[in-house]
DNA sequence: CTACAATATGTAAACGTTTACATCACCATT
DNA sequence: AATGGTGATGTAAACGTTTACATATTGTAG
């Protein structure tokens, strides 16, 4: 293992002290630009790199910053880390990234494994903000961190996502008004995290809104999406009217979903509709393309990271921001065909302004 | 900012000397059981985590691994990804992650940065191993490293992958046994990555060994699939016979051109079949299934990590080592429904043993 | 009873930075 | 000419560990 160059080599290949080629590396202090250039110049040609670790010791700032996701393969956040990486990259910061596996454990050890680095801010989504161990120890810890996709109620450091509720409020009302009175959702991970609290929620609210009911609520393993097949097996194979449209809390359980139903003999759009929720680049890989609704997923995590500099530096007040989504017209949302239960018939309303979303934490 | 709590406290705590806290922490040396009890409980009590700034400056080991990946956002990286993350921490290491974007400069400047963390060691997947200026700098470095998906020709520290340029040549040969004679290959990122060059010159053995030529080959941007759906409009839009099976390079490109073949009113795979390479998620979660070649990418993740342990800490002299590719049936490649040229005819030949690979380097 | 190994712990240097403080030269103001 | 400010650099301490070496305490064999 070839000796790293350090500080110390530049400094005795210039005939400088060390505190001095500190100062032309972090260009803080008075210079000579002479000094400058001779410094830069022995930097490049010895190859020489300042340790992260001697850094991080002087407690200064190591230029690491923490990233703690909860699935690395989950799309969505994979999608969100490449769009935080290219940001920190761009402002100089190396992202540690670490995945939770939706395990409230695994979320602290790795809040502590973080900590353990001395990065200077960290960068997260929770399973559920509302009861987060991981987020009392970094409010403890006092160190700066933003949340990704987590849209909390109580008052946090930071915080960038799109707001769930409103979101799967409008897809209710946007399949009513396409004619469907038989409505399922499929739910994912539903008592781990807020985010399919949430969406249940508003997409709860939109349909009493629209004066429709949930017809059936399937909940799944978020993982492997097991007991997916069995429950709409058993649905379909009752007698009587079945669902024409499914909501889905995420497009990975939309694509399964999707899959179960054909290979049931069903066809998607026209014997039956499918809603997604985040606008996986999978989703738009298929014909037609999967409805969902779109968020901003780099831009979650580029914008988290301007969040977090604003924090670490400024100590800005800017406490967090909601970013728009896009629900997506056509695709595998069509209007029914089959004949709609004869009871229905009340026109859809868009003032969803007017949803109240502070009611229905579970 | 809480004043985090160091080794000092603890020894302060429990009268005794930083070295013997060291020592217990780290286990090592002869300590009294009642000693050792007592500090772990300090430590339990304190909340002390060593500080991996100044365990990595003393140059011995924080247990950190550097991870490059070309993107974070392509599942075959994000699985492998996955699965390393997990063994890792299996074994008390943590991974540092950081993504090339398929970039050289990119891929160099991370190893520095990776350097610059002074990690025990490097997992990575560069762009083209035998010219790959990062893969120098670490045996220059002297780092201990193990390539993941890369299997080169030159000798390595280390690897883990399949054989693309075989398994290309399986499909080659399973696609002409189903009878189909007018054959092309999507590829992307072509002259970039050795697996996309491997994945292509054994799909030329393969059909060059059923006796097929290759009718089209349609190169496009590996990122955002650009040119793909101009090249396969223009080639159905001709007079004359069409390919009625095409290779895909990689599962993305193989959705992509699905999604396009689709919209252009072909049938997959009644009108026109269609084999993938990755075995990701996506493709299985699609009706008909994706026909691909499944690779084993949690284990390359997880087998790197025990090849890399393997090299730091045994110095092994084990170099590398090749995994099994599963080639699925059915789904997206089914037999040709067209009339065969009336000049094909000869018979499949399963020994592909005989195949050379050693000669089709770009 | 001495001596020597083994066991258990303490002391202090080192790792590569950053930074408060000191120094020195130079020039401008009184 | 004395004073003081400014610009450029050096000195040395500190960050939290690990570890070679020293020391102290035992048990045990001669």
């Amino acid at each position: 293992m070839a000796k790293a160059v350090t500080i110390k080599d530049i400094a005795q290949h210039c005939g400088l002290s060390v505190a001095t080629v500190s100062r032309v590396i972090n260009n803080k202090g008075a210079i000579r630009a002479e000094t400058v250039e001779r410094v830069e110049a022995a930097v490049q040609a010895l190859g020489y790199r300042p340790s992260m670790a001697a850094r991080a010791l002087k407690s200064a700032s190591n230029r690491t910053l923490g990233v703690i996701i909860p699935s690395l393969t989950n799309p969505v956040f994979a999608e969100t880390a490449a769009g935080l990486q290219q940001q920190a990259r761009l402002l100089g910061y190396t992202p540690l990234i670490l995945s939770s596996d939706y395990d409230d454990a695994l979320e602290s050890s790795a809040v502590e494994n973080l900590l353990a680095y001395q990065v200077d801010g960290v960068l997260l989504t929770v399973n559920d903000a509302t009861s987060s161990a991981a987020l009392e120890r970094l409010d403890e810890a006092g160190v700066p961190y933003c949340l990704m996709h987590n849209v909390p109620r109580q008052r946090v450091a930071g915080f960038i996502g799109v707001d769930n509720f409103r979101a799967a409020a409008e897809v209710a009302t946007r399949i009513q008004a396409l004619g469907h009175t038989r409505i399922g959702m499929v739910s994912g991970d539903f008592m781990r995290t807020d985010r399919a609290r949430d969406r249940y929620a508003g997409f709860l609210a939109g349909l009493k809104y629209a004066g429709v009911e949930l017809a059936h609520l399937v909940q799944v393993d978020p993982v492997n999406a097991t007991g997916l097949q069995e429950s709409l097996s058993r649905i379909y194979s009752q007698e009587g009217s079945h669902p024409t449209a499914w909501f889905c809390s995420n497009d990975l359980l939309a694509l399964a979903t999707i899959a179960q139903l054909e290979a049931m003999g069903r066809s998607v759009p026209d014997d039956v509709s499918i809603v997604g929720f985040d606008g996986i680049q999978a989703g738009a890989l298929r014909q037609p393309m999967l409805t969902s609704v779109r968020t901003p997923n780099l831009e979650i995590g580029s914008a988290s990271v301007d969040l977090l500099m604003a924090q670490i530096h400024d100590t800005s007040s800017n406490t967090g921001r909601k970013l728009d989504y896009h629900l997506m017209e056509g695709g595998t949302l069509a209007a029914v065909s089959e004949m709609p239960d004869p009871d229905s018939g009340n026109t859809p309303d868009p003032h969803l302004q007017s949803l109240d979303e502070s009611k229905d934490d579970a």
